[in-house]
DNA sequence: TTTAATGCAAAAGATTTGCAACATG
DNA sequence: CATGTTGCAAATCTTTTGCATTAAA
């Protein structure tokens, strides 16, 4: 929280109530919210704040450096207050993405024809699975169909 | 397109000239199309096509296991018909997601603590960086403070 | 011929922008 | 006090849905 004052001022841009707000929720939740999803957070300390205002709020912080976004660049975004060096468990029900930390992931060796592509600033894994919730909500009724999408 | 045809049939869904259209699309190009992308291509030999219809269509290939998508699910989903075990350079400034392919990154082992998480079906290793086309681009003028968003 | 799939148009969601009122430094 | 920021409303863009028409089997 000193960090992101620090930054603020150093950068020019005023601290308000509600970039402090957005900037908690995202840090303090272990979550990886969408920018609907902290505007729910925020609401619940001030119910004024608008879904733009988080909207710029969360691009301003990326463009800091005090949070990042997942995935591709510019699509559909969700945020991540994790500076430090982590990896994903990401749910293929539910969307769930979580933490988890592992030294050797972080200097994984890639492979010579990377080089042609581009230049690799940082690796990251993915490890794609069920959530517990997830996996215990479905016990007896494992689709054996692919799963209708958006028909229930 | 033979083995399309075949999983189609058998899942008892028609085949028809804008879903084979496509499938070929999202086959074809090395590319990770998103919805748009895949409509654009489509209509160059099919100018009618609706984008409602690609929607619907690459959802269903995705449920058909025809192709994937990439990233947490239901998210301005792009779509990947490389079905064998691959790992992607995703490129911060455009965007451009290339494959590679990488034997140890196929059998990565994970820390104890993943399992309490979920069950992993699978790992994928992202690596990020910058792609050749946006770096030569950028010869003379890397940015030193953050990049401005939605405002050139 | 029967049933499922398409295209259209409209609805529902998500994200961005212009602008007057307001708060921060 | 000056300027940057907010909230509102409207614009824009993306994705989904209802329905009459068309095409596959």
């Amino acid at each position: 929280m000193q960090h992101f004052e620090q930054v603020c001022r150093s950068a020019g841009v005023k601290i308000t109530h509600q970039r402090m707000e957005i900037f908690r929720n995202v840090a303090q939740s272990g979550r990886h919210p969408d920018a609907k999803a902290v505007l729910r957070g925020v609401r619940e300390r001030m119910p004024t704040v608008s879904l733009d205002t988080v909207y710029r709020t969360l691009w301003m912080l990326t463009d800091l450096g005090l949070i990042t976004t997942l995935g591709p660049p510019r699509e559909r975004a969700r945020f991540d207050a994790n500076l430090s060096r982590h990896h994903h468990f990401v749910c293929r029900r539910c969307g769930l993405v979580s933490d988890f930390y592992n030294d050797a992931f972080d200097e994984l060796q890639l492979p010579e024809s990377v080089a042609a592509i581009g230049l690799v600033e940082t690796t990251h894994v993915a490890a794609e699975g069920v959530c517990r919730a997830c996996s215990s909500q479905s016990e007896e009724s494992q689709p054996t169909t692919p799963n209708e999408r958006r028909t229930s």
